[in-house]
DNA sequence: GTCTATACCTAGATAGAC
DNA sequence: GTCTATCTAGGTATAGAC
Protein backbone atom coordinates (compact mmCIF):
# COMPACT_ATOMS: atom_id res chain seq x y z
CA UNK A 1 0.00 0.00 0.00
CA UNK A 2 2.73 2.10 -0.65
CA UNK A 3 3.18 4.76 -3.36
CA UNK A 4 4.99 3.06 -6.20
CA UNK A 5 7.36 4.50 -7.64
CA UNK A 6 9.04 5.16 -11.49
CA UNK A 7 10.88 1.76 -10.82
CA UNK A 8 7.69 -0.31 -9.73
CA UNK A 9 7.25 -1.77 -6.42
CA UNK A 10 9.37 -4.86 -5.55
CA UNK A 11 10.09 -7.16 -2.95
CA UNK A 12 13.78 -6.61 -3.43
CA UNK A 13 13.20 -2.61 -3.85
CA UNK A 14 11.39 -3.19 -0.59
CA UNK A 15 14.45 -5.19 0.83
CA UNK A 16 17.06 -2.99 0.01
CA UNK A 17 15.54 0.33 1.30
CA UNK A 18 14.91 -1.52 4.63
CA UNK A 19 18.21 -2.96 5.01
CA UNK A 20 19.97 0.29 3.80
CA UNK A 21 17.83 2.42 6.43
CA UNK A 22 18.77 0.90 9.39
CA UNK A 23 23.11 2.03 8.03
CA UNK A 24 21.90 5.58 6.86
CA UNK A 25 19.82 6.58 10.27
CA UNK A 26 22.81 5.28 12.04
CA UNK A 27 25.66 6.27 10.45
CA UNK A 28 24.63 9.29 8.25
CA UNK A 29 25.01 10.19 4.30
CA UNK A 30 28.74 10.26 3.91
CA UNK A 31 29.09 7.48 6.91
CA UNK A 32 27.46 4.87 4.85
CA UNK A 33 29.07 2.84 2.19
CA UNK A 34 27.39 1.13 -0.45
CA UNK A 35 29.06 -1.95 0.70
CA UNK A 36 27.36 -1.69 3.56
CA UNK A 37 24.53 -1.11 2.45
CA UNK A 38 23.88 -3.99 0.43
CA UNK A 39 25.29 -6.12 3.10
CA UNK A 40 22.71 -4.93 5.55
CA UNK A 41 20.13 -5.61 2.70
CA UNK A 42 21.27 -9.11 2.04
CA UNK A 43 21.64 -8.41 -1.69
CA UNK A 44 24.42 -7.62 -3.83
CA UNK A 45 25.88 -3.92 -4.82
CA UNK A 46 24.85 -3.92 -8.59
CA UNK A 47 21.11 -5.33 -7.38
CA UNK A 48 20.90 -1.79 -5.23
CA UNK A 49 22.46 -0.27 -8.56
CA UNK A 50 19.59 -1.90 -10.58
CA UNK A 51 17.33 -0.48 -8.22
CA UNK A 52 18.57 2.88 -7.86
CA UNK A 53 20.48 5.33 -9.95
CA UNK A 54 23.26 5.93 -7.45
CA UNK A 55 24.05 6.51 -4.18
CA UNK A 56 22.16 9.92 -3.87
CA UNK A 57 19.17 8.20 -5.33
CA UNK A 58 18.70 5.40 -2.83
CA UNK A 59 19.64 8.27 0.10
CA UNK A 60 16.65 10.32 -1.13
CA UNK A 61 14.25 7.63 -2.09
CA UNK A 62 14.97 6.36 1.85
CA UNK A 63 14.31 9.55 3.80
CA UNK A 64 10.99 10.01 1.49
CA UNK A 65 9.96 6.94 2.40
CA UNK A 66 10.77 6.86 6.32
CA UNK A 67 8.74 10.76 5.94
CA UNK A 68 6.22 9.67 4.06
CA UNK A 69 5.47 6.73 6.40
CA UNK A 70 5.43 9.00 9.21
CA UNK A 71 3.12 11.24 7.62
CA UNK A 72 1.24 8.34 7.28
CA UNK A 73 0.85 6.68 10.64
CA UNK A 74 0.48 10.30 12.07
CA UNK A 75 -2.74 10.31 9.69
CA UNK A 76 -3.76 6.78 11.10
CA UNK A 77 -4.38 7.83 14.58
CA UNK A 78 -7.94 10.10 14.84
CA UNK A 79 -6.11 13.13 15.92
CA UNK A 80 -9.85 14.60 16.71
CA UNK A 81 -10.29 11.91 19.62
CA UNK A 82 -7.13 14.02 21.26
CA UNK A 83 -9.04 16.91 21.04
CA UNK A 84 -12.15 16.34 23.42
CA UNK A 85 -12.55 17.31 26.92
CA UNK A 86 -11.00 19.67 29.15
CA UNK A 87 -8.17 22.53 28.11
CA UNK A 88 -5.78 21.23 30.62
CA UNK A 89 -6.46 17.51 29.47
CA UNK A 90 -6.19 18.10 25.96
CA UNK A 91 -3.00 19.92 25.83
CA UNK A 92 -0.90 17.26 28.78
CA UNK A 93 -2.56 14.80 26.37
CA UNK A 94 -1.36 16.42 23.24
CA UNK A 95 1.92 16.81 24.72
CA UNK A 96 2.78 13.31 25.62
CA UNK A 97 1.86 12.27 22.61
CA UNK A 98 3.86 14.50 20.88
CA UNK A 99 7.05 13.46 23.10
CA UNK A 100 6.57 9.76 22.48
CA UNK A 101 6.14 10.43 19.08
CA UNK A 102 9.53 12.45 19.76
CA UNK A 103 11.41 9.60 21.46
CA UNK A 104 11.31 7.16 19.37
CA UNK A 105 14.32 5.60 18.34
CA UNK A 106 13.30 5.85 14.63
CA UNK A 107 12.58 9.67 14.54
CA UNK A 108 15.40 10.73 16.76
CA UNK A 109 17.95 9.27 13.53
CA UNK A 110 15.29 10.82 10.94
CA UNK A 111 15.56 14.10 12.78
CA UNK A 112 19.48 14.30 12.68
CA UNK A 113 20.19 12.87 9.55
CA UNK A 114 17.84 15.47 8.50
CA UNK A 115 19.25 18.41 9.99
CA UNK A 116 23.01 16.75 9.30
CA UNK A 117 22.11 16.61 5.34
CA UNK A 118 20.06 19.98 5.34
CA UNK A 119 22.63 21.31 3.09
CA UNK A 120 23.23 18.86 0.96
CA UNK A 121 19.87 17.50 0.36
CA UNK A 122 17.56 20.49 1.12
CA UNK A 123 14.45 19.20 -0.71
CA UNK A 124 14.67 16.49 1.89
CA UNK A 125 14.88 18.90 4.65
CA UNK A 126 12.09 20.58 2.29
CA UNK A 127 9.65 17.85 2.92
CA UNK A 128 10.22 16.86 6.26
CA UNK A 129 9.58 20.60 7.04
CA UNK A 130 6.10 20.22 5.52
CA UNK A 131 5.08 16.76 6.02
CA UNK A 132 6.44 16.79 9.87
CA UNK A 133 6.74 20.00 11.33
CA UNK A 134 4.11 21.81 9.55
CA UNK A 135 1.53 19.42 10.37
CA UNK A 136 1.87 19.28 13.54
CA UNK A 137 1.89 22.92 13.82
CA UNK A 138 -1.24 23.68 11.61
CA UNK A 139 -3.37 20.86 14.62
CA UNK A 140 -2.18 22.84 17.30
CA UNK A 141 -2.69 26.19 15.84
CA UNK A 142 -6.50 24.90 15.15
CA UNK A 143 -6.74 24.30 18.51
CA UNK A 144 -5.30 27.17 20.27
CA UNK A 145 -7.56 29.34 17.33
CA UNK A 146 -10.79 27.13 18.26
CA UNK A 147 -10.68 27.43 21.85
CA UNK A 148 -10.71 31.08 23.10
CA UNK A 149 -10.35 30.23 26.48
CA UNK A 150 -6.66 29.74 26.12
CA UNK A 151 -4.54 32.23 26.12
CA UNK A 152 -3.31 32.27 22.92
CA UNK A 153 -4.07 35.61 21.10
CA UNK A 154 -1.84 34.65 18.32
CA UNK A 155 -2.66 30.98 17.42
CA UNK A 156 0.09 30.40 14.99
CA UNK A 157 2.58 31.57 16.92
CA UNK A 158 1.45 30.02 20.51
CA UNK A 159 1.88 26.83 18.48
CA UNK A 160 5.21 27.41 17.87
CA UNK A 161 6.14 28.18 21.41
CA UNK A 162 4.45 24.67 22.42
CA UNK A 163 5.61 22.74 19.52
CA UNK A 164 8.82 24.65 20.48
CA UNK A 165 9.44 24.17 23.90
CA UNK A 166 8.71 20.12 22.98
CA UNK A 167 11.02 19.67 19.97
CA UNK A 168 13.92 21.74 22.39
CA UNK A 169 13.17 19.66 24.84
CA UNK A 170 13.43 16.21 23.23
CA UNK A 171 16.51 17.74 21.81
CA UNK A 172 18.38 18.46 24.32
CA UNK A 173 17.57 15.71 26.24
CA UNK A 174 17.87 12.75 23.40
CA UNK A 175 20.29 13.69 20.87
CA UNK A 176 22.70 16.35 22.97
CA UNK A 177 22.95 14.29 26.16
CA UNK A 178 20.96 16.74 28.30
CA UNK A 179 18.99 14.34 29.78
CA UNK A 180 22.64 13.85 32.08
CA UNK A 181 24.21 17.00 31.86
CA UNK A 182 20.87 19.06 32.53
CA UNK A 183 18.21 16.70 34.03
CA UNK A 184 14.27 17.75 33.90
CA UNK A 185 11.38 15.80 34.24
CA UNK A 186 9.15 15.51 31.43
CA UNK A 187 5.97 16.47 34.16
CA UNK A 188 7.86 19.96 35.30
CA UNK A 189 8.27 21.37 31.37
CA UNK A 190 4.42 19.85 30.69
CA UNK A 191 3.15 21.79 33.86
CA UNK A 192 4.44 24.60 33.13
CA UNK A 193 3.71 24.60 29.28
CA UNK A 194 0.09 23.90 30.36
CA UNK A 195 -0.19 26.62 33.17
CA UNK A 196 1.29 29.62 30.84
CA UNK A 197 -1.09 28.56 28.03
CA UNK A 198 -4.24 28.25 30.44
CA UNK A 199 -5.22 32.13 31.75
CA UNK A 200 -6.15 30.57 34.77
CA UNK A 201 -4.27 27.56 36.48
CA UNK A 202 -6.47 24.95 37.83
CA UNK A 203 -5.42 24.00 41.19
CA UNK A 204 -5.66 20.37 40.82
CA UNK A 205 -3.54 20.31 37.29
CA UNK A 206 -0.45 21.39 38.91
CA UNK A 207 0.84 18.45 40.61
CA UNK A 208 4.06 20.05 41.82
CA UNK B 1 45.09 34.96 24.46
CA UNK B 2 43.44 31.35 23.33
CA UNK B 3 44.20 28.66 25.60
CA UNK B 4 47.35 27.17 25.36
CA UNK B 5 47.17 23.19 24.70
CA UNK B 6 49.31 20.19 25.20
CA UNK B 7 50.96 20.96 21.86
CA UNK B 8 52.02 24.54 22.59
CA UNK B 9 50.58 27.39 20.32
CA UNK B 10 51.70 28.71 17.22
CA UNK B 11 50.91 30.90 14.17
CA UNK B 12 50.76 27.35 12.43
CA UNK B 13 47.96 25.66 14.20
CA UNK B 14 45.87 28.76 14.84
CA UNK B 15 46.17 28.84 10.83
CA UNK B 16 45.23 25.13 10.36
CA UNK B 17 42.48 25.46 12.43
CA UNK B 18 41.04 28.90 11.20
CA UNK B 19 41.52 27.34 7.71
CA UNK B 20 40.50 23.56 8.66
CA UNK B 21 37.16 25.49 10.13
CA UNK B 22 35.48 26.53 7.41
CA UNK B 23 35.63 23.24 5.54
CA UNK B 24 34.40 21.41 8.41
CA UNK B 25 31.37 23.97 9.38
CA UNK B 26 29.79 23.59 5.66
CA UNK B 27 30.44 20.14 4.95
CA UNK B 28 30.76 18.07 7.70
CA UNK B 29 33.62 15.02 8.84
CA UNK B 30 32.83 12.75 6.62
CA UNK B 31 32.28 15.31 4.27
CA UNK B 32 35.24 17.13 5.06
CA UNK B 33 39.38 15.69 3.12
CA UNK B 34 42.43 16.01 4.55
CA UNK B 35 43.31 17.77 1.45
CA UNK B 36 40.86 19.84 1.14
CA UNK B 37 41.66 20.84 5.21
CA UNK B 38 45.27 21.40 4.28
CA UNK B 39 44.53 23.88 1.05
CA UNK B 40 42.15 25.44 2.76
CA UNK B 41 44.47 26.35 5.63
CA UNK B 42 47.43 26.90 3.00
CA UNK B 43 49.65 24.52 4.28
CA UNK B 44 50.76 21.19 3.13
CA UNK B 45 48.87 17.75 4.89
CA UNK B 46 52.20 16.94 6.56
CA UNK B 47 51.83 20.04 8.84
CA UNK B 48 48.96 18.88 9.85
CA UNK B 49 49.92 15.71 11.12
CA UNK B 50 52.86 17.45 12.82
CA UNK B 51 50.29 19.41 14.92
CA UNK B 52 47.50 17.04 15.25
CA UNK B 53 47.77 13.13 15.57
CA UNK B 54 45.14 12.37 13.64
CA UNK B 55 41.43 13.68 11.59
CA UNK B 56 39.42 12.94 14.56
CA UNK B 57 42.07 15.13 17.01
CA UNK B 58 41.82 18.16 14.09
CA UNK B 59 38.10 17.61 14.34
CA UNK B 60 37.93 17.61 18.07
CA UNK B 61 40.38 20.11 18.91
CA UNK B 62 38.44 22.59 16.37
CA UNK B 63 34.95 22.83 17.49
CA UNK B 64 36.45 22.37 20.80
CA UNK B 65 37.79 25.83 19.92
CA UNK B 66 35.09 27.24 18.35
CA UNK B 67 32.69 26.35 21.02
CA UNK B 68 35.09 27.66 24.22
CA UNK B 69 35.42 31.04 21.89
CA UNK B 70 31.49 31.40 21.73
CA UNK B 71 31.46 30.81 25.65
CA UNK B 72 34.24 33.32 26.01
CA UNK B 73 31.98 35.74 24.38
CA UNK B 74 29.18 35.37 25.60
CA UNK B 75 31.36 35.89 28.83
CA UNK B 76 32.41 39.06 27.68
CA UNK B 77 29.15 40.53 27.27
CA UNK B 78 27.84 42.07 30.63
CA UNK B 79 24.88 39.94 30.82
CA UNK B 80 23.66 42.20 33.87
CA UNK B 81 22.74 44.89 32.23
CA UNK B 82 20.67 43.17 29.97
CA UNK B 83 18.37 42.56 33.07
CA UNK B 84 17.69 46.08 34.10
CA UNK B 85 14.56 47.47 33.45
CA UNK B 86 11.00 46.59 32.81
CA UNK B 87 10.30 42.69 32.78
CA UNK B 88 8.61 42.89 29.27
CA UNK B 89 11.64 45.23 28.02
CA UNK B 90 13.89 42.72 29.94
CA UNK B 91 12.27 39.47 28.29
CA UNK B 92 11.99 41.39 24.83
CA UNK B 93 15.74 42.22 25.19
CA UNK B 94 17.35 38.37 26.10
CA UNK B 95 15.01 37.05 23.06
CA UNK B 96 16.10 39.41 19.99
CA UNK B 97 19.81 38.86 21.73
CA UNK B 98 19.34 34.81 21.78
CA UNK B 99 17.99 34.46 18.39
CA UNK B 100 20.55 37.42 17.17
CA UNK B 101 23.14 34.55 18.48
CA UNK B 102 21.39 31.76 17.09
CA UNK B 103 21.01 33.05 13.67
CA UNK B 104 25.43 33.83 13.16
CA UNK B 105 25.90 31.75 9.99
CA UNK B 106 29.00 30.22 12.33
CA UNK B 107 26.70 29.58 15.07
CA UNK B 108 24.49 27.89 12.95
CA UNK B 109 27.07 25.69 11.41
CA UNK B 110 28.19 24.03 14.67
CA UNK B 111 24.77 23.93 15.94
CA UNK B 112 24.30 21.53 13.07
CA UNK B 113 27.85 19.60 13.02
CA UNK B 114 27.32 19.36 17.09
CA UNK B 115 24.23 17.57 16.01
CA UNK B 116 25.12 15.26 13.21
CA UNK B 117 28.07 14.20 15.08
CA UNK B 118 26.77 13.55 18.14
CA UNK B 119 26.96 10.04 17.72
CA UNK B 120 30.45 9.56 16.59
CA UNK B 121 31.99 12.66 18.69
CA UNK B 122 29.79 12.30 22.29
CA UNK B 123 32.03 14.47 24.19
CA UNK B 124 31.96 16.64 21.92
CA UNK B 125 27.96 17.42 22.27
CA UNK B 126 28.33 17.30 26.15
CA UNK B 127 30.83 20.20 26.18
CA UNK B 128 28.45 22.00 23.54
CA UNK B 129 25.79 21.10 26.03
CA UNK B 130 27.32 22.50 29.03
CA UNK B 131 28.95 25.40 27.23
CA UNK B 132 26.28 26.66 25.22
CA UNK B 133 23.02 25.50 26.25
CA UNK B 134 23.31 24.93 29.68
CA UNK B 135 24.98 28.64 30.71
CA UNK B 136 21.56 30.01 28.70
CA UNK B 137 19.44 28.20 30.63
CA UNK B 138 21.52 29.36 34.49
CA UNK B 139 20.69 32.77 32.90
CA UNK B 140 17.33 32.64 32.02
CA UNK B 141 16.21 30.46 35.52
CA UNK B 142 18.31 33.07 37.54
CA UNK B 143 16.41 35.79 36.17
CA UNK B 144 12.72 33.96 36.39
CA UNK B 145 13.45 32.87 39.91
CA UNK B 146 14.00 36.36 40.83
CA UNK B 147 11.47 37.93 39.34
CA UNK B 148 8.35 36.49 41.14
CA UNK B 149 5.88 38.93 38.91
CA UNK B 150 6.83 36.40 36.10
CA UNK B 151 4.45 34.37 35.30
CA UNK B 152 6.99 31.93 35.88
CA UNK B 153 5.93 29.29 39.09
CA UNK B 154 8.84 26.48 37.92
CA UNK B 155 11.54 28.48 36.81
CA UNK B 156 13.81 25.95 35.24
CA UNK B 157 11.10 24.48 33.43
CA UNK B 158 10.38 27.86 32.40
CA UNK B 159 13.62 28.50 31.03
CA UNK B 160 13.57 25.57 29.12
CA UNK B 161 10.09 26.78 27.75
CA UNK B 162 11.67 30.41 26.97
CA UNK B 163 14.97 29.28 25.57
CA UNK B 164 13.18 26.40 22.91
CA UNK B 165 10.65 28.21 21.95
CA UNK B 166 13.50 30.43 20.53
CA UNK B 167 16.22 27.37 19.41
CA UNK B 168 13.31 25.73 17.79
CA UNK B 169 12.33 29.06 15.96
CA UNK B 170 15.92 29.25 15.02
CA UNK B 171 15.74 25.28 13.88
CA UNK B 172 12.85 25.68 11.60
CA UNK B 173 13.39 29.27 10.22
CA UNK B 174 17.12 28.99 9.67
CA UNK B 175 18.11 24.96 8.81
CA UNK B 176 15.12 23.44 7.68
CA UNK B 177 13.56 26.38 5.53
CA UNK B 178 10.51 26.90 7.40
CA UNK B 179 11.52 30.75 6.42
CA UNK B 180 10.07 29.97 3.06
CA UNK B 181 7.83 27.19 4.19
CA UNK B 182 6.38 28.00 7.28
CA UNK B 183 6.77 31.83 7.81
CA UNK B 184 6.18 33.98 10.82
CA UNK B 185 7.72 36.78 11.89
CA UNK B 186 9.95 37.00 14.58
CA UNK B 187 7.70 39.85 16.77
CA UNK B 188 4.95 37.20 16.51
CA UNK B 189 6.79 35.26 18.29
CA UNK B 190 8.49 37.15 20.95
CA UNK B 191 5.41 38.70 21.53
CA UNK B 192 3.45 35.88 21.83
CA UNK B 193 6.40 34.55 24.48
CA UNK B 194 6.23 37.91 26.50
CA UNK B 195 2.47 37.46 26.68
CA UNK B 196 2.67 34.03 28.27
CA UNK B 197 5.12 34.79 30.53
CA UNK B 198 3.50 38.19 31.72
CA UNK B 199 0.77 37.63 34.60
CA UNK B 200 -1.27 40.34 32.72
CA UNK B 201 -0.11 41.74 29.27
CA UNK B 202 0.44 45.39 29.17
CA UNK B 203 -1.07 46.92 25.72
CA UNK B 204 1.47 48.60 23.82
CA UNK B 205 3.58 45.20 24.59
CA UNK B 206 1.72 43.71 21.83
CA UNK B 207 1.63 45.70 18.61
CA UNK B 208 -0.26 43.28 16.16
C1' DG C 1 58.93 22.18 10.99
C1' DT C 2 57.53 22.07 6.50
C1' DC C 3 57.09 20.38 1.98
C1' DT C 4 56.77 16.65 -2.08
C1' DA C 5 55.94 12.13 -3.14
C1' DT C 6 53.91 7.93 -2.16
C1' DA C 7 51.95 3.68 0.17
C1' DC C 8 47.82 1.55 1.17
C1' DC C 9 43.07 1.23 1.40
C1' DT C 10 38.25 1.90 0.63
C1' DA C 11 34.83 4.43 -1.84
C1' DG C 12 31.33 4.60 -5.76
C1' DA C 13 30.29 2.70 -9.91
C1' DT C 14 30.55 -0.80 -13.87
C1' DA C 15 31.42 -5.24 -16.88
C1' DG C 16 30.15 -9.54 -17.94
C1' DA C 17 28.68 -14.39 -16.54
C1' DC C 18 24.40 -16.72 -15.51
C1' DG D 1 17.52 -9.40 -12.39
C1' DT D 2 21.13 -10.90 -9.75
C1' DC D 3 25.71 -12.03 -8.61
C1' DT D 4 31.21 -12.01 -8.73
C1' DA D 5 35.00 -9.60 -10.13
C1' DT D 6 37.07 -5.36 -11.26
C1' DC D 7 38.14 -0.42 -12.52
C1' DT D 8 39.30 4.14 -11.11
C1' DA D 9 39.28 7.99 -8.07
C1' DG D 10 39.98 9.79 -3.83
C1' DG D 11 40.59 8.90 1.12
C1' DT D 12 43.93 8.73 5.45
C1' DA D 13 48.30 8.48 6.84
C1' DT D 14 53.45 8.19 6.35
C1' DA D 15 58.48 8.44 4.40
C1' DG D 16 62.11 11.11 3.35
C1' DA D 17 64.31 15.50 1.37
C1' DC D 18 65.30 20.17 2.90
Amino acid sequence: MLTETSSGSSDKREQILAGAMQIFLSHGYAGTSMDRAAAAAGVSKQTIYSHFRDKEGLFTALIERVTIQRFHTDVGMDIECFLQGEPSLVLRRLADMYLQKMTDPEYLALFRLVIAESVRFPELAQLYTRTVIQRGQIELSNYFRTHSVLNAADPEATARIFWGALVSFMLSNELLYGKVIIPLEKERLVNSLIALILPDPVEGALQR
